[in-house]
DNA sequence: ACAATAAGTCAAAAAATTATGACTACTAAA
DNA sequence: TTTAGTAGTCATAATTTTTTGACTTATTGT
């Protein structure tokens, strides 16, 4: 979503624009679970505790709109949908790996 | 500040909580500033467009209680206050260049 | 056509973040 | 002791983000 504020402020830092990608409740962890394996829906939703469906939905949404993850419908029994990490999403993997080590 | 949500879902993914470090509007800007030189609020306020004191003092103040800069008052005809990066802020320097050279 | 399961959407409320305007504190010099 | 300059604080308002609960779509087997 591009926000009045971003709009009027005319955002400068490039690191501001990229943490954005990643910033958020869920999405840091739901790309280092996604290193593991690909990701479904409903999987999720019972290893994150504390989430729901709408903030899963949202994340793995924005994941996928700015390229991070890549959604793959499987058309079976039951409707699977699986997420998995692109290229770009796995190069995140080792600056999150930076930022845990000096936190 | 310890937000009544971080308490109920309590937090486990390490990188989330280094990345709130460094989130929010001014943050990265600011760091990115600290390497060239030691920050004055006056300054700030100038250089960040957009921008207004309480933004630049409540990022100052996040940055200072976090590690990643140093206050250092100097008593003079009209009071100036210095923020130094610290150590561990120099150290996350070149990860916010990653993040600018993934993005 | 209907049921069961997975994966969502939508509108509204609650909570957190960011912005605004008025006001305060400290220092040194006159 | 008043003044000028720098660096803020405080309460409140606006905006954005996150949460909540009810509802919808898609698939296949029966």
């Amino acid at each position: 979503m591009t926000t009045k504020k971003e709009v009027e402020s005319e955002q400068t830092c490039p690191a501001q624009a990229m943490l954005k990608l990643v910033a958020g409740k869920w999405k840091p962890e739901i790309l280092r679970l996604a290193v593991e394996q690909p990701l479904r829906f409903s999987s999720l939703l019972r290893t994150l505790k504390g989430s729901n469906k709408q903030a899963i939905a949202a994340a793995l949404k924005e994941l996928e709109e700015t390229g991070l993850l890549e959604k793959v419908v499987i058309k079976q029994k039951p409707l699977h949908i699986e997420y998995y990490l692109t290229k770009q999403g796995h190069s995140l993997i080792p600056v999150l790996q930076q930022l845990e080590d000096i936190g």
